[in-house]
Formats: structure tokens, C-alpha cells, sequence
DNA sequence: TGCACTTCCTAAGGGTCCTAGTTTAAAACT
DNA sequence: AGTTTTAAACTAGGACCCTTAGGAAGTGCA
């Protein structure tokens, strides 16, 4: 009965190749245990559960994604920060279309987990931070960072569903988009009469 | 052995009834047998299989969605246009949580099917008749109907995914971003140099 | 070596999806 | 009305999956 050498980790790392390459709906205790030479039930020794387990691939996405992103804004300011930042998100989902679905389900990840885990947090420092060429004050800062994740998780979301069908390619829709973005928070209105409704 | 008087419409709509209340991973041929009172196996005469259900499901709900956004829009224009346009596709979003989350699926569904339903179609047209008010031409107007679709989707989505945890109501940021959006609209951005690529 | 601890196993219950074949209610026809 | 036809809903059953419980075997330490 030679051990296999489990962990959480590789358990997570196996359902997450798994995700990606069939779906995240399609990873299943039995798949991945099968992947791991191991019995389905050997995998309840290091995960909770089959959510738990899509809950960590979540945590692991978000770690990786948030990953890329600094590294790709590293040393950049202004446009040139949003591009990359905007860009490195959006390979990330084309390169790991898995775990970023894994990531836009609704949080029931275990807290105790969670904790441990900087990916999510860490993403909107970085994006707060790309910002901050832009001069953009509270709570318009807040306003424009939510603005910034909803148009590319939106994006990317809306690519991967098959939401694009013109003709016109999505790359160079995505390019101005973020032209767009960019000379609006250059432009960013100020507040209206009655928006505190 | 009294007839129970499915049909396809009817196992849909209990198949949509039951996304919204306990989520759409959670709809399953059993379930909504059991919601209409019989066995599972009698699902089948109407619906292939569970991934058609879901696609059915999809379609109802894009269906509905066009046509709350058809009402508010109807007879207005510019900004007014814009706001209750998008108002309506978060409400709708709001209110039927497991039917949105359908219409995000990778579109798997049956052709023939989706040939019927105008639902997909009719709401890339409202967007387009939205935007008219702008003066824009091809192809900008297809990349700003893109950017407000990615946008609104994003924004629910990540609503709907607890992502906006900052304690800046999500309503305030969602004003601003509309107002942000109209501007952006009216000043929208010249072809930069090298963005051909 | 003996011991505790962990890993991985087998066994088993319960749920789900789906197919095949059967019964029977309703509709269509004479 | 009575008969035939259609199809709605059923029972039965195989395959797969999730999960728990308890046993066997490897690992580390006294």
C-alpha cells in the first residue's frame, strides 16, 4: 500500500489542472482521486468535502491571478499600469478558465482558510494601488476600483461564455475598452445632484 | 395514474423556480421531479437531459431579462436610457439569482433550441437602440456595447459573489459607475496609434 | 522493538443521471 | 359509444458520485 504522498496542496493543485481541463462543474472527488492514483475516499484524510475543495482551487486561483498581476504592474504607473493590470487579468482566465470560474462562486470558502490565504485581499490593494496616478479620491477611489473589476470580470466572463459572437474580435474590443477606462478616470465626473439617494 | 400535464415550458419554469431559491448548481432532474410531484425519470419526455434543462433555463431567464429591460427603456433616451436600461438588468439579477447564473453558462445549448428564443439576440439590439443617443458609429458602437454588457454583468456578478465587502454600499457605487459610464460615453475616446495590433 | 499517528484502503448507504420497457390515461377516429 | 392510436408517466435497473466508518499498513519516535 505504498503511500502516494498526499497533501491539501497537491489535492488542490490536481482538481484545479482538472478544472481547467474539463470544467469546474465536471471536478469530482472520483475524478481527481483517479488522477492521483488513489481512492476517492483517501481524499477525505486533507479535504473537507467536494466544496471545500472547490473553494480551495478558488483561494489557489485567486493567489495565482493576483500573482501575475503584480508582477506584470511591477515598476509601471498610469496607463501603462492599467494595460498591464487589465491584461495579466485577462490571460489569467484564458490560461486557467477552470479555476477563474472557480473564483466568481459566491463565497462559502472556511474562514479558518480563508485567513491564510492573501489572494483576494491583496488583488484590490494592487488595483487600489494602480490608481493612484489617477489622483481619484474617497469614496470615488472605491467607486472606480469596483468599476475597474466589474468591466474586466465582465469582459472576460462574457468572452468565455460565447457572449461575443460579432464579427469584430474581442481583442481589439478589449483595446478600447481600456482606452476607454483610461480617459475616463482621467475624466472622472463629479458627483451629480441626488446620487446620495 | 393521473396525469401530472407537463411539458417542457412547465419543468423549465420549475427548474428556474428552484435556482433562484436554493442556487443553480443545486437544480437537479430529481429535485424538480419532486417539485411537481413526479418521478424523475418522467422528466425526460420533455427535456433531453439535465444540461438541456439548464439550457432551457438559460434561455427563459435571457428571455425575461430583455423583456424587463425592454419595458423600462421604452421611450427613452441618452442618460434616462442608460440608467433604467441598466437598473433593470441588475434588478432582474437581483431578483432571480439562480436564472442569471444560468445565462452565464458557456452556451451548450441546443441550436434548434436557441433558434426559437430571441432572447440574446433582442438584448445586444436593445443595447445598440439604447446607445443610439451617442452618435457613435461601427466600430465603436459595437466596443462600447461590449464594455457596458462586460460592466453590468461584472458588477452583478461580483455583487452576487460577495466582492464587494468594502463597506461602501454597492448602490452608491453603482450610480457613480452609470454616471461615470454616460460620460463616458459622450466623450468617447479617438482611435490611439497602434491599436490595429 | 513497541507505540502512537497518519495515510490509505475496503465496505457500504444513499443520492443522482439516464435508458429501456411497461402500463394506462387521454386524444383521435369510426 | 367503442376502438385505435399516441404519448405521459411509471417501474426497474445500471453506472457513477459523495461521504462515513472502520481496518490495515507505512512512518517516526521512545
Amino acid at each position: 500500500m505504498a503511500r502516494a504522498g498526499l497533501t491539501a496542496e497537491r489535492v488542490t493543485v490536481a482538481g484545479a489542472e482538472l478544472a481547467d481541463e474539463v470544467g469546474l462543474d465536471r471536478v469530482t472527488m472520483s475524478q481527481v482521486a483517479r488522477r492521483l492514483g488513489v481512492k476517492d475516499a483517501s481524499l477525505y484524510a486533507h479535504v473537507r468535502n467536494l466544496e471545500d475543495l472547490r473553494g480551495r482551487i478558488a483561494l489557489l486561483a485567486a493567489d495565482e491571478k493576483t500573482l501575475r498581476i503584480a508582477e506584470a504592474t511591477a515598476g509601471r504607473a498610469g496607463r501603462d499600469a492599467l494595460v498591464a493590470f487589465a491584461d495579466a487579468w485577462r490571460e489569467y482566465a484564458h490560461a486557467h478558465p477552470g479555476r477563474y470560474t472557480a473564483t466568481q462562486a459566491p463565497i462559502r470558502i472556511d474562514p479558518e482558510l480563508a485567513a491564510n490565504a492573501a489572494g483576494p485581499r491583496r488583488a484590490v490593494e494592487l488595483t487600489y494601488g494602480m490608481l493612484r496616478g489617477y489622483g481619484l479620491a474617497e469614496p470615488d477611489l472605491t467607486d472606480a476600483v469596483r468599476l475597474l473589476r466589474s468591466t474586466f470580470h465582465g469582459f472576460v466572463a462574457l468572452e468565455a461564455a460565447g457572449g461575443f459572437a460579432h464579427e469584430r474580435s474581442p481583442q481589439q474590443s478589449w483595446i478600447r475598452a481600456l482606452d476607454a477606462l483610461h480617459t475616463l478616470l482621467e475624466h472622472w465626473p463629479p458627483s451629480r445632484e441626488g446620487d446620495s439617494a
